[in-house]
DNA sequence: ACCAAAAACTAGACATTGTCCAATACTGGA
DNA sequence: TCCAGTATTGGACAATGTCTAGTTTTTGGT
């Protein structure tokens, strides 16, 4: 199986390494983890690594275009695999529960706004806050931030 | 002059200080800036302020809607007095300039999004990334980040 | 397979932004 | 004016991320 991710790098012009796939995978298999969450995954699938490799390997995997960073205010960035299909997220201000929704509009940059300022726009970031199904149902008592604010897509 | 900040302060319930209202006074005059670039301005103003100080006082004007914080990726978060109105903001991905942008639709939230997942949503916060003009001239050559990511709009 | 060059990994120090805390000073109402 | 309640201050601390120098691994040519 690892063939696949392999493949994916060496396509992308990254050398591959045992932590980068690793690194990949973790970023794979659970979106929109951050930094540290996706190090101790990488832990536990390969042994160890240290903050820095995972840091290059994100960024690397991020600028070849493999993966996609977020960071949304109060939180660390945040990172996922789905790419290329311009969607955005909504985000639960009370745990910081992250969810994928889709655009609705289309392709990227989904929005024009009125006056560009002479910018060069390239990307509509959108971000909804709000709460989310368990911090509403929990009516502001015992929740506290960051419960598990991942795999909710 | 200043009469007309005190009141204003008074009628959110917020205590009036001499840093408070020099920090709002910062807020107003030059939108967009720093904890730390407000801070500065603030000495010049009144002679000196604590960093402690002029975070709570953001935050307390935040809290009580007097002024909003934006909190751009890659940048510290940056405050403005400009509320109420639902406008967005366009990033100079280069040099960190920002821009306020008019919202396109309307009232908060402005956008709604296909499915949102259970989510209560009370905002749609909308980034445009890009360059700016004087960053597109300078054709990514000496250009540098944080020029003067201020007061652009 | 082997070797050299290039690239990646590691650990630790460092930088930035923001928060916590206890002591002191100020503000607003009686 | 006095007092209780707030605000301010500075210093330590926390979280996230970056820099750097030295070591290890990967790659591509033999």
């Amino acid at each position: 199986m690892p063939e696949d991710a392999e493949q994916l790098l060496r396509q992308h012009g990254i050398t591959v390494t045992a932590q980068r796939l690793a690194v990949l995978r973790a970023v794979t298999e659970k979106p929109h983890r951050t930094a540290d969450d996706l190090a101790e995954a990488v832990r536990s699938m390969i042994g160890a690594i240290s903050r820095q490799t995972v840091y290059s390997a994100l960024q690397e995997l991020a600028e070849r275009g493999l993966i996609r960073r977020i960071q949304p205010a109060n939180s660390p960035a945040r990172y996922e695999d789905r790419i290329g299909d311009n969607h955005h997220h909504l985000i639960c201000r009370n745990c910081g529960a992250v969810v994928d929704v889709d655009c609705p509009v289309g392709a990227a940059p989904c929005l024009k706004p009125c006056d560009d300022a002479g910018y060069a726009i390239d990307e509509a970031e959108v971000i909804y806050w709000g709460r989310c199904p368990a911090c509403i149902s929990d009516a502001g008592a015992t929740a506290q931030r960051n419960s598990d604010p991942t795999n909710h897509s």
